[in-house]
DNA sequence: ATAAAATATGAATGCAGGTTCATTTTATGT
DNA sequence: ACATAAAATGAACCTGCATTCATATTTTAT
């Protein structure tokens, strides 16, 4: 016979999937390195085997997390970008949203930007996935502008790889080492930056 | 009593280091994460234990190699950049020599610019070391042409960030995906995109 | 040729971290 | 309360890899 799980039972086991999560996010806050398999069940207050009751093995965590974190990522930008019809208002704001989220979010963003110290070889590639749709993305906006004249003859897909390129080391820094001074400046900087290099006006 | 190294005993040791080493690197252009001491060992034609007489461990071993490959970038991009002046001409002579670099070494650079997966921590030190050299340098060149009012007020700790993430990621792009079939406007795009990213003219 | 020193060897060791599984505990239905 | 399904446990297992060390080989000096 079988048996049917209780409203209370799905709850209690879908709130231990997130505290393996949340565990699993702390750990990586305090040591990238230190998110071994026994830390996060010891942290979710479970035992080791019963996280794989909960992932299929690590590297299915290690998705989820990243999916989700992007997905957060994604909605905040398209909301931001809701708008605007001008593609550099767009590309703005679009930055803004990022500089935003990262540096509220500082080690989620170490996470997604930077390159992790003994990690798992699904991270980097989920990580490269990522780095990719950005500048794929990005790619759609530049396309647009050049079919509309605003920016000079370029290859896109070049430019729209160092517009992330750009933004993606700058945020890193700001996240490993202090954020800078005059934060006014700095933002618009990395900016301005970015948009004269599209070749803006 | 202490034996002196013959002449021809020393010249095999060196030798031998030698090997060591560029067995290592041809293990990390045929496969990233396939370097262990055993087969890097092995491909050098000596023993495990051997290895540990000509570099304290592995990390000793790694730091050595990306000394080694960095110290030759940098000596290229004094040679190329001696017969300029201008400091914009200076940038373009030092991205040029990346970009012949890079593409003509791709292993080398994979190493240099990429994340790796299953690297090692001091891998991943070095390597942010690097970076955040090349970014150091970047800065002395973008003072000086803001000191000369060259190029619009600007915090240039984070434009020469930038302008070293925008570079790393295009050049990455080309090594792990394909070059681009326009070689030329791809080239003239990523520089461009710097020149006129930091407000150039 | 012989003794001592220096090198080289590779099997054995240690360790870290992911994964499994026999056993125990908890939840469900009668 | 009882029987059975489902979930949880954590010690044991496995694997890969760096490192060590007792033993063997080669080199140096007399």
């Amino acid at each position: 016979m079988v048996y049917k799980k209780t409203k209370k039972a799905l709850e209690k086991q879908q709130s231990r999937k997130r505290r393996i999560l949340s565990a699993a996010w702390e750990l990586l806050e305090t040591n990238m390195s230190g998110a071994s398999v026994k830390s996060i069940a010891k942290k979710a207050g479970i035992a080791t085997g019963t996280f794989y009751l909960y992932f299929k093995d690590k590297d299915a965590l290690i998705e989820t997390m990243l999916k989700g974190i992007y997905q957060e990522l994604l909605d905040q930008i398209k909301k931001e970008r809701a708008p605007y019809t001008d593609g550099f208002d767009k590309l703005e704001a679009t930055m803004k949203v990022c500089v935003n989220m990262f540096l509220e979010k500082k080690h989620l963003a170490r996470i997604l930007l930077d390159l992790t110290p003994q990690n798992s070889l699904v991270f980097n590639t989920r990580y490269a996935d990522i780095i990719n749709d950005l500048i794929r993305l990005t790619k759609i906006d530049l396309d647009e502008l050049l079919e509309q004249q605003l920016i000079p003859e370029q290859d896109t897909q070049v430019s729209a790889t160092a517009f992330v390129g750009a933004f993606r080391e700058v945020i890193l820094y700001w996240i490993n080492s202090d954020e800078p001074v005059n934060a006014e400046l700095a933002y618009r900087t990395i900016i301005d930056f970015n948009l004269r290099g599209l070749g803006k006006g």
